[in-house]
RNA sequence: GGGCGGUUAGCUCAGUUGGUAGAGCACCGGCUUUACACGCCGGCUGCCACAGGUUCGAGUCCUGUACCGCCCACCA
């Protein structure tokens, strides 16, 4: 509505000190693609949570931030405007892309791209924000803030450089994890397994004295960059070979075998050759056994040329290695497999067939190839340290559910190497450094050349340090700006100190941070999460927020992760406009934290039901809107007994995140409500017994309507705010959440002997309404005689309702009698006998 | 290989200290009832995955098994 933007309903108020405020470190989505209703499935989980807490009292810190850092944005903005970013180029003020892309992409620089993102995603952020807006989500939209934005360059350049100056960030000349299509380093986190087919390819190797050994191996194109064969130190069979040497075939190379205990005597034939570098554990051996490197995979994934017989390429019959390699030189990795099995099966080498496999393959998480290791020069953050600290983090943590916590344990735990933060990208936020060029014209990376930290955010590849003159870029005796950029979750693993304005704004950040809660999926806990929780230790010391709430995902009818390419199919705002945003949210909210949920249109239904009857049910409460008395009835007081305890324990569970709960109990007690006390209280409150029962009834019907809405709003805020607007001044969702006591003081206490006679007239209720149904007879058929039988203890407590139920059921003659079990006799008038009365 | 969830009515799911199995949807039947036909009333539906154990009593606690899903792992 935009009428909540208007008054300022979900304005931060930042007067409040931090205890007054409850902050959320809202996701920001990705702007280059389009929300889906997973989207708006865990949004609105957040948007229940910030509403309670403002209706409790606080000051909701509820920014929106989008992601448009990163691939995504990066191929968009690409394929949108025909360009290519290209950080040698200097920057063009006033720039414009071509009207229609060209055919051949347009090189500009680098601040020039991030214009151009930002022009681009200006588009999706308005079409994201109306969705938002549509579904109600009760954010302050004067507070957000854009992960490519001056805001956030700024505070990831400011926080890496303080890393770097406290010794936390480092680079390093050593073996990565690569991509060969992107060309660029990746980190451990952006992994995941693929199932490949493969071969194991069984190989013999020449000792050097006499005999030979056999190796099995998947990767047979690696044998020229074999470094050594490997053994379990207690495998019988190849303890004594340990300290001799073997020769590689084809190549004719010379390499130890040497025992570690990471060889497994079950696979394979119980030893493996090490190369430079097949995976991880070909680098673990690599560094621990000091073995020399003889790298073969280029940065784009072919064998590089290599000069054989000299310089660490050194073969025994270099003409025959030499001749061999040329054939593979410049091939894929895939290619240079299935060459190199011929040349071994023509030299004999290859024992038997290839036997296939399938195998789990490490691939970067939006590669089409898999990742080949690649020495090359990277940042990182310093993580393996503080592994235990981060572990004690984890479990300082809240978590909603509580079993998530294990996911960031595990993850912790199967860390094997520091976070290499930067990329051989061109878009995004660049390093803040230049190197001094040496006379020889090599870079002085050991002397990194910092800007003072007003000057953030720079761009090393257009803006000039201090001290030098722009002619002396990339000039013996000048300066060379550092070409990489930082990983994606370098920048979003600050987002508290990004949304909180750390540094910017120092009494807001004072006001805000550590945040109250993080809302988020449980696919990204090893990356948006634990990198925030890192990043906050090394600068604060201290957690980035108390909870983190964590969503489920949306499953489609076949129990599959509802994905963007399919869960496309139905557009959140045709879902919205279809089932109004209240029956949206209803759906979302029914869906347990952390709990994988199936779509349910059948879910929404139901949700906009809701909305309409409490509208049906707020109209007929307020037909009367003012209190004519005091509230004595015990019925009345029964109910709000029932509704003190709902609200405490809503209360509760809300503290606690569990908004689920609360709407399923709220939505129950709420039928009931409708369906019983209405029905029973209607004839009262019209005046039927006199205007002390009107008063009462007229009364309790006001004061439940207030609460039910008020607990409701933080679900169906549209119909509550509503209903509101009829009867009460300024918004719901920043009236007070409903007080139990108030409740209870109502009801004059807590009511339990009034609770019971409610639930025995709704029950009597529903035995005759039962054999007015089981005889087909119209519910306002006549009830000439009604005998309930009722324990002594029960007996005196339905008295009072005596009145109120003949009166809803039309019951003329109610008789009383005492038994152990619970009954009740109708019998109806003879069917002639009172046509006028039908009539009535 | 390690870890975490789940398994309750045809479907989607509740079930908070152990105490006679629940809701909604769907289905069937009935009802214009002065808030609501975008409605109301009623009915049907279960070896609570399986096997043991603890207990007077287990959907609930313990042990194990199976299946489904997810996360992680040094897959030569």
């Amino acid at each position: 509505m935009e009428r909540w933007a208007a008054d300022g309903v979900y304005r931060f108020d930042r007067s409040r000190p931090r205890e007054g405020v409850y902050s959320i470190d809202t996701p920001p989505p990705t702007v280059s693609g389009s929300l889906h209703v997973g989207h708006v499935f865990s949004y609105t989980h957040t948007d229940v949570i910030a509403r309670f807490q403002r209706m409790r009292g606080k000051a909701v810190f509820y920014p929106m931030g989008w992601d448009d850092n990163g691939l995504p944005t990066e191929r968009r903005v690409q394929n949108y405007y025909g360009v290519r970013c290209d950080p040698s180029l200097a920057y063009v003020p006033d720039f414009q892309p071509p009207a229609k892309p060209e055919k051949h992409p347009l090189s500009v620089s680098r601040p020039n791209f991030i214009e151009l993102c930002a022009r681009l995603t200006a588009e999706d952020e308005k079409a994201f924000e109306a969705l938002w807006k549509y579904l109600g989500l009760s954010v302050d939209w004067g507070m957000t803030y854009a992960t490519i934005g001056r805001d956030a360059q700024k505070v990831s350049q400011l926080s890496f450089l303080r890393l770097l100056s406290k010794g936390l960030a480092y680079q390093l000349e050593a073996p990565t994890l690569w991509d060969v299509d992107f060309r660029t380093a990746v980190a451990q986190a952006e992994l995941e397994d693929r199932e490949q087919p493969g071969a194991y390819h069984r190989i013999r190797f020449q000792r050097a004295d006499q005999g030979s050994v056999e190796i099995e191996t998947t990767r047979p194109e690696l044998i020229p960059a074999c470094v050594a064969l490997v053994a379990h130190p207690d495998d019988e069979r190849y303890k004594p070979l340990f300290g001799t040497d073997v020769i590689t075939p084809l190549f004719g190379v010379r390499v130890p075998i040497r025992p570690h205990e990471l060889a497994d005597p079950e696979k394979g034939s119980g030893i493996a050759m090490i190369c430079t570098f097949g995976d991880v554990t070909d680098v673990v051996w690599w560094r621990a056994l000091s073995l020399p490197v003889r790298a073969i995979i280029q940065a784009n994934g072919a064998l590089r040329p290599v000069q054989w017989g000299n310089d660490g390429w050194e073969s025994r019959e270099p003409s025959r290695a030499q001749q061999a390699y040329d054939q593979l030189a410049n091939l894929s990795a895939a290619k240079a497999r299935s060459k190199i099995a011929e040349l071994l099966r023509e030299s004999g080498d290859l024992i038997g067939d290839p036997r296939p496999i399938t195998h789990a393959v490490k691939f970067y998480e939006k590669g089409d190839r898999p990742l080949e290791i690649v020495t090359s020069r990277q940042w990182f953050i310093k993580t393996m340290t503080f592994r235990d600290a981060l572990l004690a983090r984890a479990k300082e943590l809240c978590w909603h559910p509580p079993y998530m916590q294990a996911r960031l344990e595990n993850w912790i735990n199967g860390l094997n190497g520091d976070w290499c933060i930067s990329r051989q990208r061109f878009f995004g936020v660049p390093f803040p450094l230049w190197y001094p060029v040496l006379p020889d014209g090599s870079r002085d990376y050991a002397h990194p050349i910092v800007p003072p930290e007003e000057r953030l955010p720079v761009d090393p590849s257009t803006d000039v340090p201090e001290g030098y003159r722009a002619e002396q870029r990339d000039q013996p005796g000048g300066f060379s700006g550092d070409p990489d950029v930082m990983d994606t979750w370098a920048t979003s693993s600050l987002s508290p100190q990004i949304a909180g304005g750390w540094i910017a704004d120092e009494d807001l950040f004072a006001r805000v941070f550590p945040m109250d809660v993080r809302p988020q999926a449980h696919d990204i806990i090893r990356t948006w999460l634990f990198s925030t929780v890192l990043r906050s230790h090394l600068e604060f010391d201290t957690l980035p927020w108390k909870h983190a709430a964590i969503s489920g995902w949306i499953l489609d009818p076949d129990r599959k992760k509802m994905s963007k390419s399919k869960g496309n199919v139905v557009t959140p705002m045709a879902l919205l406009e279809e089932h109004g945003s209240d029956g949206v949210r209803y759906w979302a909210a029914s869906g347990r934290p952390g709990a994988d949920t199936a779509f349910d249109v059948g879910q929404m239904k139901v949700g906009r039901r809701l909305a309409i009857k409490l509208l049906n049910a707020s109209k007929f409460v307020l037909a009367s809107p003012e209190p004519r008395g005091e509230i004595v009835e015990p019925i009345d007081r029964g109910l709000l007994t029932l509704l003190g305890r709902l609200v405490r324990d809503a209360t509760a569970d809300l503290e606690d995140y569990n908004y689920s709960r609360v709407l399923e109990r709220a939505e129950s007690l709420f039928w009931f409500f409708c369906d019983n006390y209405l029905e029973l209280v209607k004839s009262r409150r019209y005046g039927d017994q006199g205007p002390a029962g009107a008063g009462s009834a007229n009364a309790a019907l006001l004061t439940a309507l207030s609460s039910l809405l008020r607990l409701f709003a933080p679900f169906l805020p549209f119909v509550t705010e509503e209903v509101w607007s009829w009867w009460r001044p300024g918004s719901i969702h920043t009236a007070a959440w409903p007080s139990f006591d108030e409740l209870f003081e109502a009801a004059g206490g807590e009511r339990e002997d009034d609770v019971r006679t409610l639930e025995l007239a709704a029950n009597v209720l529903g035995e005759i309404r039962k054999k007015k149904s089981e005889e087909q007879r119209p519910m306002k058929t006549p009830v000439e005689l009604a005998v309930l039988r009722l324990t002594e203890r029960d007996r005196p407590l339905l008295d009072s309702a005596r009145a109120d139920l003949c009166a809803v059921a039309l019951v003329r003659e109610l008789s009383i009698e005492t038994s152990d079990t619970f009954s009740v006799d109708v019998r109806f008038a003879a069917p002639d006998s009172s046509p006028q009365e039908r009539g009535a």
